[in-house]
DNA sequence: ATCCTCCCCTAC
DNA sequence: TAAGGTAGGGGAGGAT
């Protein structure tokens, strides 16, 4: 299992530090991959990615050992910067010794191999002349003259000698096709034939139920079409092995079973001196690359790389993650990287596992509607004993027999799926033969491109899905490459469904390949019988093979199928779990991954399950937390009590980037962030959902240069900042303004981002139930809609059609990205008109999405959220104040009347008004929260006041980071006990630390930096209309465009704007980026409309349920509508008759939140109070909250003749009132 | 105690 | 050259 990237190693290392302080080393448990090596760690080396004392302790994990002094057994230098051994005034010794970049180290951590040590050396800038010579010493003893030889070497096939020897010497032409590279790394291999075993298995009693192809020959090929060679050598056998590159591509790749054993490790050398010059790192690649022209290599040797039209015979198994070609003025990467206008479109047409995740929703969808639609089964005759099978079935290397099916030509041999065909190449496999040994290795050398699949055949040689193309040439050279058919695969996917579902009792869709199903059968046997069937079904339908593995429970039935592939059947009886279980390598079990298999390789030793079952469960539940141990202790044993789920819908929806991101500005990143946003949106629009949770991830670079992987994210430090917002956002520009808030406030320098993603969550669905709405639908009390809207939903209209303007908005289709639809509903009149409706006709519209508005107004008291205001630190409250006044008729806002909030609270839906809410926080003890900071009123305001407030917010962040950075264990600091998460010491905050110290970025400031930004009264100024970017104004949050409409004569509130005035109402910049990204069909216009949002189906869910009383206390913190709280009531009461108790307190409890926050408030600061008295708003939710407990009562009292027992914290907060009703039992 | 935010980990 | 996405479970640790 190779590492994909440094952060992989870096987390193996940590949980390695954390496990082996706790527990006694186990001897080799590390490996040894330096086990001959003896190292001098430049101390002076570079803060990134590893400082001299971390790199050491890494080298000494695997083997190496340290002298802190150059002497002369030391075998490599290990620096950044050669100077810095040559400055030394060093013995003459020392000037032979090679010099290499500390990635070696790293890097042979990540990929759990030695790499070759020459691809990472310094060379030297003298003797360029010598570079004919081919081959480097033999021997540690080299004189000068071997030195020359081997420089010479390195110099014209620099990887190619490389690749002969990693850690220990060059070797001798000779040896070149027993390389001891490739000898170590096949041993490194895990099994390199999973299956062997399994082989074994078939003739152990368990193998009763295990079967070859299916038996139902009707229709299917006999030959399975993917076949593996019982005796199929360990890969470590083939490495080097003539015949296997002899055998021709056409013919059966049976490898020879004679092939010659691993090879011995080779005595351990040390490195010759060398002397050459050094390439720079390029900008392309943090690694040496041979600054030579190809053509050297046919007048070097064998170890040379093969020339074109040469089969890569022989110590082929370098430069695997090495690219091929430099770039020298990065117009490739230019071209291909995230500036690119057409990036992001080309990159998720392109991405598998973009394709993957996709699939996956859209398949569960699938399913269902075949099982809606599926006849009723024929009912099983009544007394026959029933055995409920679980089944597994996957698709066997699903990509790879998809190509291997459209070119039956590559069925016996290696193939691979993955982008990796050369330039001018991509038709090579189509030519209905194999691609020239000679193609292969000019595209596939060194190749970063990853496989998503591969055939049999080549796992016969390690090739492992996930790899990459490069290491697999490595370990095969005569592998094939074909390329995606993305169409293919989600067809074949659906003809799997569709004879999964006719055959099933229940099915659960795990991939776009994959799918566990209950059979309710008579016996195993029974089961065993049906699964055949399917196989052949699926075979004969999608020309494919699939394996099937049958117990009683998901885990096994599960672990079967990696049994019984390929194209195979195997079965796992109850009686022989634990039989089956003793030898399962953890790495199998579902739920272990990598770092999992790693803390249980390193900390404990364990392999297996049988090792893992000696492990009690509090052992597991410490390290692995309690939830993770409880089920790896429960794993081991075969035990799983999981049933299969129906479909739950998404609870978030985003999209994220992690490839080809490349920066150099900041509003770069921005303009990216807008299209990112309009993508999100249009997912979010596919699927008729909106969101008030957004979430912003980014990656920065932990070192400068490129990383191995070609335009990859390399090392990084993840980092996420997230935001709640009152109302779902509109649009997406209304979503990126969020978003580039958000990403802002991670100080992330532009040129070191590697990764960028959004999410939304809290979702909330535009789509009205379907079979009627569910009578416990929690959307009942968000149902106020305009009463035309409400008409409308009831029947199956979308309802937003019904606030569509602009017919034409949903006519746009795809070719149509400049000006996108933007429905909205405008109709002013009609929305604030809205009477509250009766639970039946409970439809969409949330009260608190009020209509969203493009009019233009100067900035007033009106316009700030008061939530927003009073998250400020208070002397920016001051200087809000001060700011406002000119613009304002009054001092401070006027305060609302009861009897205007009265009026207000009855006429309208989308009733939320600013200065109902203003000082709700006012006095609240709460400290500032900066994420509660609306960065559109934000923007909204003088660029100084804007920059203090951000300012502040940096503090903020800072502090925060810094209080997490002081509470974390020095790294490798061994205190921490076998901790469940030793981690904590890397985290970005650690990342920030010390060793940035160096770079660009600010610094964030010690403390919160209110003092250092008082600006003085001559710098307020009022904000005139003309200071007010339009498209600022746009962005406001909709309740203070609300308020303005409002206030504003009827006439100046455009009713139905049009398109083109919508379009100079939004932000230019915006507009010509975001919405270039945003397709809305005509189906996705529907559901763009505002005001017909309410929560998602899935109604019980408890995250939402809480989610969705927390959006409604968030809207309206001086407390809710009475119509809200009345129809939650009626809810509340329907959930009592349903006995959903847990739902019930659910709700209470998100309710009770906010009753106890807000009787919290009310001791500091009399000055910044500006609204009316306290004392009503306060009591306002409370007193809501005593309503809805006394509907619970009642209701409770009317079903059950009881009173419903109160939860505890329920007492907590004392009620003030207890109405009629409730406590009378 | 519980919530909330920011991660980590896993699967395909 | 290459296309390392995403949803969901879950824990640590600060805030309340
Ligand atoms: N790292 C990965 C893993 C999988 N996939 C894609 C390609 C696979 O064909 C498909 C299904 O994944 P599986 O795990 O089922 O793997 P295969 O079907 O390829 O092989 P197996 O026979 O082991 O199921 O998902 C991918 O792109 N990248
Ligand atoms: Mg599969
Ligand atoms: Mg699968």
């Amino acid at each position: 299992m190779a590492y994909h990237d440094f952060r992989d190693y870096m987390s193996a290392k940590r949980s390695k530090l954390a496990v082996q302080t706790a527990l006694p080393t186990l001897p080799g448990a590390a490996g040894a991959l330096f086990r001959d090596a003896v190292l001098w760690i430049d101390p002076q080396l570079g803060p990134l990615p590893l400082n001299m004392t971390e790199l050491t302790e890494m080298a000494l994990l695997h083997g190496a050992q340290i002298r802190t002094r150059i002497t002369s057994d030391v075998t490599h230098l290990i620096a950044d910067d050669p100077l810095h051994v040559l400055l030394n005034k060093q013995e003459v010794f020392i000037r032979q010794m090679p010099v290499v970049r500390p990635a070696w180290i790293t890097e042979s951590i990540q990929e759990e191999r030695t790499l070759p040590w020459r691809s990472f050396q310094w060379l030297r800038a003298e003797d360029p002349h010598q570079r004919q010579l081919a081959f480097p010493a033999p021997s540690k003893t080299s004189s000068t003259a071997t030195a020359t030889v081997a420089s010479t070497a390195r110099a014209a096939a620099p990887t190619a000698t490389a690749s002969m020897s990693s850690m220990a010497s060059p070797a001798p032409p000779h040896a070149a096709s027993m390389s001891p590279t490739a000898a170590i790394s096949a041993a490194d291999t895990t099994p390199v034939l999973g299956k062997r075993s399994r082989i074994a298995d078939m003739d152990l009693p368990v193998s009763r139920f295990t079967h070859g192809p299916p038996w139902t020959p009707t229709a299917v090929p006999r030959t399975p079409v993917v076949s593996v060679t019982p005796t199929l050598p360990r890969a470590s056998a083939l490495l080097g092995h003539p015949d296997a590159v002899a055998t021709p591509l056409n013919r059966v790749a049976t490898p020879s079973p004679q092939s010659p054993p691993p090879l011995p490790r080779p005595p351990s050398l040390p490195p010759p001196p060398l002397l050459l010059s050094s390439p720079p790192p390029s900008a392309f690649s943090s690694r040496s690359v041979s600054p030579f022209p190809s053509d050297d290599a046919d007048q070097t040797s064998a170890v040379a790389p093969p020339a074109a039209g040469k089969p890569a015979a022989r110590g082929s198994s370098y430069l695997a993650a090495q690219p091929k070609q430099v770039d020298p003025d990065g117009a490739w990467m230019k071209r291909h990287a995230s500036t690119d206008p057409q990036f992001l479109e080309r990159y998720f047409q392109s991405s598998r596992l973009h394709h993957l995740t996709t699939w996956k929703t859209e398949l569960r969808d699938f399913a269902a509607q075949l099982w809606q639609a599926r006849p009723p089964r024929p009912p099983r005759p009544p007394g026959t004993p029933t055995f409920v099978a679980v089944m597994h079935v996957d698709m066997d290397c699903f990509f790879a027999s998809i190509a291997m099916r459209n070119r039956p030509h590559l069925r016996e041999v290696p193939v691979v799926v993955a982008h990796a065909l050369g330039m001018g190449s991509s038709n090579a496999i189509t030519d209905a033969r194999p691609i020239s040994p000679s193609r292969m290795a000019q595209s596939a050398q060194g190749s970063t491109s990853e496989i998503a699949s591969c055939n049999y055949a080549a796992r016969g040689y390690g090739i492992r899905n996930g790899m990459t193309v490069g290491r697999a040439y490595e370990l095969c050279p005569r592998i094939q490459v074909a390329p995606y058919d993305f169409a293919a695969y989600n067809d074949a996917s659906r003809k799997l469904l569709s004879i999964l579902v006719a055959h099933a009792d229940q099915i659960q869709v795990q991939s776009c390949d994959e799918a566990f199903i209950r059979v309710d059968t008579t016996s195993l046997a029974a089961a065993c019988a049906v699964a055949q069937s399917l196989r052949a079904q699926i075979r004969a339908s999608t020309g494919c093979p699939a394996s099937i593995g049958i117990s009683h429970n998901m885990l096994l039935a599960r672990l079967a199928t990696t049994v019984a592939k390929p194209d195979g059947m195997h079965a796992v009886p109850a009686e022989q779990t634990a039989a089956f279980m003793e030898s399962q390598p953890i790495a199998n079990l579902p739920g272990v991954g990598r770092v999992t298999v790693a803390r249980l390789r390193d900390g404990w030793n364990v392999a297996t399950c049988g090792d893992l079952m000696q492990r009690s469960r509090a052992e597991l539940q410490s390290v692995f937390g309690t939830k993770a141990g409880a089920t790896l202790y429960d794993a081991a044993r075969g035990r799983d009590d999981r049933v299969l789920e129906p479909a739950k819908p998404r609870k978030t929806i985003g999209a994220e980037v992690n490839w080809g991101i490349r920066f150099q500005t900041g509003e770069q990143v921005h303009a990216f962030c807008r299209q990112l946003s309009g993508e999100v949106m249009q997912r979010l629009n596919a699927a008729k959902r909106r969101g008030t949770q957004i979430t912003v991830k980014a990656k920065r670079a932990r070192y400068e240069g490129e990383p191995s992987k070609v335009l990859g994210h390399g090392l990084c430090d993840d980092f996420s900042k997230s935001t709640r917002v009152p109302r779902p956002f509109r649009d997406a520009s209304d979503l990126a303004a969020h978003v580039v808030a958000l990403y802002d406030r991670m100080e992330i320098p532009a040129s070191k981002l590697r990764g960028l993603g959004i999410h939304v969550g809290q979702l909330l669905a535009s789509t009205p139930g379907r079979d009627g709405a569910h009578p416990l639908h929690p959307s009942v009390f968000f149902k106020r809609a305009p009463t035309l809207e409400a008409a409308a939903a009831r029947t199956d209209e979308p309802i937003s059609k019904v606030s569509h303007v602009d017919d034409d908005d949903n006519n746009n289709d795809n070719h149509r990205k400049d000006a996108p639809p933007h429905p909205h509903i405008t109709d002013v009149g009609t929305a604030a008109s809205a009477v509250a409706q009766s639970p039946a006709q409970a439809q969409l519209a949330p009260s608190t999405l009020p209509p969203p508005s493009s009019v233009t107004h100067d900035m007033t008291w009106s316009q700030i959220d008061p939530a927003v205001y009073n998250s400020l630190p208070a002397e920016i409250q001051g200087e809000l104040r001060e700011i406002l006044q000119p613009a304002g008729a009054a001092a401070a806002p006027p305060p609302l009347s009861p009897a205007r909030a009265a009026t207000t609270m009855t006429t309208a839906s989308v009733s939320m008004t600013s200065t109902t809410t203003a000082n709700r926080r006012e006095r609240s003890a709460t400290p500032p929260d900066a994420n509660a900071v609306d960065l559109r009123v934000l923007e909204a305001l003088p660029p100084d006041i804007q920059e203090e407030v951000r300012a502040w917010m940096r503090a903020q962040d800072a502090t925060r980071q810094q209080r997490a950075a002081s509470m974390a264990p020095a790294p490798g600091a061994g205190v921490t006990p076998l901790r469940h998460r030793p981690l904590a010491a890397s985290r970005p905050a650690h990342a920030d630390a010390p060793g940035d110290a160096d770079e660009q970025e600010p610094e964030q400031p010690e403390q919160p930096n209110e003092d250092t930004a008082v600006l003085t009264p001559s710098d307020f100024r009022p904000v005139s209309r003309d200071a007010i970017d339009p498209s600022v104004l746009k962005a406001l949050p909709e309740a203070m465009v609300r308020e303005l409409e409002r206030q504003l004569p009827r006439t100046e509130t455009p009713a139905t704007p049009t398109r083109a005035l919508r379009r100079r109402a939004a932000s230019p910049r915006a507009r010509s980026t975001l919405h270039a990204a945003e397709r809305e069909d005509a189906a996705d216009a529907d559901a763009d409309a505002d005001g017909a949002w309410k929560t998602i189906d899935d109604a019980l869910d408890p995250d939402v349920l809480h989610g969705m009383v927390r959006t409604w206390t968030d809207a309206y913190p001086d407390g809710p509508l009475r119509g809200d709280t009345q129809a939650l009531a009626a809810f509340l009461a329907s959930l009592v008759a349903e006995a959903q108790w847990q739902a019930v307190e659910t709700l209470l409890r998100a309710v009770h939140r906010i009753a106890a926050t807000s009787a919290l408030s009310g001791t500091d600061d009399d000055d910044l109070r500006l609204l009316d008295p306290l004392e009503v708003s306060q009591a306002a939710w409370k007193t809501t909250l005593d309503q809805l407990v006394d509907a619970v009562q009642t209701a409770c009292v009317a079903a059950y003749g009881a009173a419903w027992q109160l939860p505890s914290w329920l007492d907590q907060t004392p009620r003030e009132i207890q109405r009629k009703g409730g406590n009378n039992h």
